[in-house]
DNA sequence: GCGAAAATGGACCCGCAAGTCCAAAGTCCG
DNA sequence: CGGACTTTGGACTTGCGGGTCCATTTTCGC
């Protein structure tokens, strides 16, 4: 069932969906006409059905993969070389400068809460991503610890679920407040909680909530 | 300019107003249809015109507010009185039964990024209430430096900061993953942080990042 | 009770944007 | 070259949903 295109059509293809892309950057999910879209990528609407049969949603969610791929790609080589302090000061240097430039304007945005029930599957895109995510984060402290640069006794998991949620949370932020600062906040914090925690050990443990 | 409502008409429009509240709750934003607002509100298009004459974008608007005032409410009394560790976990208690139960609907979340175009007030009623949210934890932070509970030498503005996001973040997570694991990972390590941090103290500074 | 003003109901208008359809042009292979 | 299939253009249909309008009813102060 996979559909046959040519070189040609392959191209076009592809030309839609980054342009796709480019227009919900601009604008938000919830202002992309699809006539933008054939604007911007001079293509007609033919073109559009032709490659995406489902139409609108077909095309969010190829546009989706396609950014949730970017987001990780954009990462690299950092996020999986999480292995001494300078590399992840490297990485969080990465994530500052990135989010800085793309500034308010995030294409996953508008996927990952309810507005995701417009393509069932956004949902799985964007859980999808952020789970490879977290596997890598929480490798990078896998790794620390085995080079005693991380308390052992540090919930790998849980810290980079935590690491993770305040990403998240500060890319957020500067969504909506326009300012680094959130996310600046908590990766220089957790990561130096991280870092101090190696001597300080045992502070924590099943901590006593209610 | 203040319009003149009668006791009545003051009624309907919360009524609409909250109707809508929970109809944004269910569907999301982008999928409510003033049709299901006044089929929901028992209330006509006349009504809803007569006390919003700016139509969908004011009644969002105040659907906004509504919610983001309904957001502090429920942190409270907790969220005021960040004045032990017991006080702490408690709010900490009382966020994750609140976000338990709400699970994956929030009225906010199409606000916070794009889609906050739609209304340019909306951009200003979330950074407002995220400004109110994370005064109240500095100052809870403070607090619990004034009594010793806290490393003086922690910035409560940065922390506060962090936690912020990491709660907005975790939010997030629980929209998209449907599980609460990240905001309960943040809280929990966040809150250990400070803690062990009262006797680490110290272990921070200007941190050497690039 | 009476008149002014507010509240209500709902029919109607209207534009927009998604999706359909088909004919024309191009491509590819023997 | 010829025929099958892909690609392309764009006119047209369609339904949805926001917003308008006005006639009717209710409320409220006096």
């Amino acid at each position: 069932m996979t559909r046959a295109f040519t070189r040609k059509g392959e191209a076009t293809r592809s030309r839609i969906v980054t342009g796709a892309a480019d227009e919900i950057r601009e604008r938000g999910v919830d202002e992309v006409r699809l006539e933008d879209v054939l604007a911007r990528t001079r293509t007609s609407k033919g073109q559009l059905f032709h490659y995406f049969p489902d139409g609108k949603d077909e095309l969010l969610l190829a546009v989706a993969q396609h950014e949730a791929d970017q987001v990780l790609i954009d990462q690299e080589p950092m996020l999986s070389n999480l292995t001494s302090w300078p590399a992840w000061l490297a990485w969080r240097d990465r994530l500052i400068e990135r989010y800085l430039a793309q500034g308010v304007k995030c294409p996953l945005n508008g996927l990952l809460g309810q507005t995701g029930r417009r393509a069932p599957g956004a949902q799985a895109i964007v859980t999808g991503l952020m789970w490879r995510w977290q596997k890598a984060i929480t490798e990078g402290i896998r790794h620390m610890q085995s080079t005693g640069d991380i308390a052992a006794d540090v919930d790998a998991d849980r810290a980079a679920a935590a690491l993770l949620a305040g990403i998240q949370g500060g890319v957020l932020l500067l969504l909506s407040t326009g300012k680094i600062d959130h996310l600046q906040a908590v990766l220089d914090l957790t990561i130096d909680s991280l870092r101090s925690g190696a001597r300080v050990t045992g502070a924590q443990e099943g901590n006593g909530n209610g």
